[in-house]
DNA sequence: CTGAAAGCGCTTACAG
DNA sequence: CTGAAAGCGCTTACAG
């Protein structure tokens, strides 16, 4: 009872406090101008120390934050970070990687005091996206972009713009954009080291021939990674599943199966064809990892679960996320710069940070293109061959 | 070459066109006052066809839009609705749960015309959390807020002011507040249900002894509905794991197994204590599910590559996103009518909007709380009992 | 049906 | 060091 009534006045003081409250109120407050407040919360130079001080002491107090709307008009910058996925607006952001991805961007993007706007709105332009309208419409400071599987107009303008982009795993090319990606073909080729490190010499591979030029790359490592040992591939070896999923994995290792021979080591170019493959050689008798090794890419989840734990490549999903914090945070300081400074200056290279240890550092590349790489996660599905070979 | 120039120059248009663009440049096409423009925007109803006409036209072909600051700093909307993880502001979101409910409120909420903002950024006030403040500050339509153990002063003083803020898996109690959530005991009792209906009697359970109330609400779902067939409760079947992950699980069902006498059915509280129970059942040799049936909660992704594949409830997150922007958008209309309708109109229920068929259908709650249901998804990892009882 | 004017809450030269 | 004034790009009574 009491404590429904305390509650209820305190609603009425936020009323009070937070609802209305403008810089003139302040102003009112402190007894000094708006202008003089206003400098106070951008941290103008040019402030007595008293001043200063009791304008300061008199926000703190309020809780008095200057309105979102009013100085973004004015100062053209937002804070704000658009993020988007793939080239349509509702694009699925569910798979882990993403989100894993996602949240550590989240994490150093706040640290460097961004918020983020996820584009959902469908009623803006509902004849076909324009992510540079909905930017300039918002006027983000910069933006996020995740892979799609084609990189429609949507984000064409976009990336051409002078708005600062960071594209995931997607290469963009305009003069104020930036990358971080996976390294694919270091991954296959980290996979297909781990695996002759262990002894192997008959080794496998389970691609997929679905769009993704994902397994492309992870192949072409393993190929390196094979060659640099003078280890022959056997193609029969090499296999294509038709899509991406378990049971893709599980049919591309049926016809591994029927083929006859069996590698002593199976290299799987996702979590879930591995999932399958493990599935199809169990099925058939065939003991893993005892007889064949398999190691997945991508360190989902499930790879704990399953048995054996699956042993794959941690893409550096971590790093990637902050990599891009960072690379963005500083296309927007130059371009900010830009704008006050000289007219014009010869675009530097965004930036060229390599570090990080383990898990995710960092190959600083060609033109504002960061490749992180992938980190052997050992768990259970490898071991040594069978017999010495 | 030619392509070269050719993207240089859209560039220079874009910059003509979408940089300095306004209300002002458009009325000045269309030989009319700004004041025409903007009544053009809005959908006044008292503008000449012709002129309406002539001055869409132009929007649509230099692809103007209004600027949102501009807007939004007048009209007090923002078409942006607060996305909030837990109490604190790096909480982490790369639960496949909340990413999925997060992704269909995503739609949904997209659907309806609003954009999402992530509050990410460490430098609002440092000093702890208020995220009335924040969403004060970007004056966001409503509040999206997701489970935290302990909800904190930073969202109480939200929940109790005048914006509208839907929770997830968390009880508001603000005017204008609402909440959709998981029904717990309800799953339990679907649990049990489905084990009773394949013919189990000897039903045990995993719960954690963990913070998370969940686990008892389902427990005691599983009570009443083996209490409603008059089937006994043996209490020793009942166990808890400390915590919440797949290894607490395994511990738990080693109790199990020192205990002796197995029930023949076992409701884990979560996926991942189902995984720990089955490799624990498994290592000692006990079929799943020819000896023991298990069944999970939360249909994770992993329940469909372990062996057997885990049977599971799903808890419908789908539609409880759905639910959440539905009501949320709702309360949004309410208090907008309300501002500038009569003065203060007794608040109706939001919503009671039942429906929905399968998995996810709601059951209206008492005061703006909608209660969606879990729907079983059967895998391999339930049976018959192994003899008849 | 149309437009001039005030104002939303801030920032930023510019005087003093 | 401080403040009056113009202006950011819109919306909304209010005249006509």
């Amino acid at each position: 009872m009491g404590h429904k009534n305390c509650s209820r006045r305190c609603d009425t003081e936020m009323g009070l406090h937070g609802m209305t409250m403008t810089i003139k109120d302040i102003a009112r407050m402190a007894g000094v101008s708006v202008s003089t407040v206003s400098k106070c919360i951008n941290n103008y130079g040019d402030i007595g120390e008293e001043t200063r001080r009791k304008v300061l002491a008199i926000m703190e107090e309020t809780g008095f934050k200057p309105s979102f709307s009013a100085r973004s008009l004015i100062s053209k910058r937002t804070h704000m970070i658009g993020v988007i996925f793939g080239h349509h607006v509702n694009y699925d952001f569910s798979h882990r990687y993403y989100t894993e991805v996602l949240n550590a961007f989240k994490q150093a993007i706040g640290v460097l005091g961004y918020d983020m706007l996820l584009f959902s709105n469908e009623r803006f332009q509902p004849q076909g996206e324009d992510y540079l309208a909905r930017c300039r419409h918002y006027k983000v400071d910069g933006c996020l972009i995740f892979a799609a599987n084609d990189i429609a107009d949507a984000i064409k303008s976009l990336d051409r713009s002078e708005i600062p982009c960071v594209g995931i795993d997607l290469t963009l090319l305009g003069e104020s954009s930036a990358s971080v990606r996976q390294d694919n073909t270091a991954a296959g080729a980290a996979a297909a080291d781990h695996l002759l490190d262990c002894g192997h010499r008959q080794i496998g591979y389970i691609g997929s021939r679905y769009a993704e030029p994902v397994y492309r790359y992870r192949e072409s490592g393993l190929r390196q990674a094979m060659e640099r040992r003078s280890i022959p591939v056997q193609d029969d070896w090499i296999v294509y599943a038709g899509h991406q999923q378990e049971q893709d994995g599980y049919e591309a290792a049926r016809l591994l199966l029927e083929w006859g021979e069996l590698p002593t080591a199976l290299f799987a170019g996702s979590d879930l064809l591995a999932f399958g493959a493990i599935r199809a050689l169990k099925e058939a008798g065939v003991a893993v990892p005892e007889r064949v090794s398999v190691i997945g890419c991508d360190n989902i989840e499930a790879c704990r679960f399953i048995v054996p734990p699956l042993t794959t490549l941690e893409p550096g999903k971590q790093f990637i996320g902050q990599q891009a914090a960072q690379l963005l945070h500083e296309l927007i300081e130059r371009r900010e710069k830009a704008a006050k400074g000289s007219p014009a200056p010869i675009p530097a290279p965004a930036s060229s940070s390599a570090a990080g240890s383990g898990a995710g550092a960092a190959t600083a590349q060609s033109r504002n293109v960061i490749l992180v790489q992938s980190k052997v996660v050992v768990r259970g599905s490898v071991a040594p061959p069978p017999e010495p070979v």
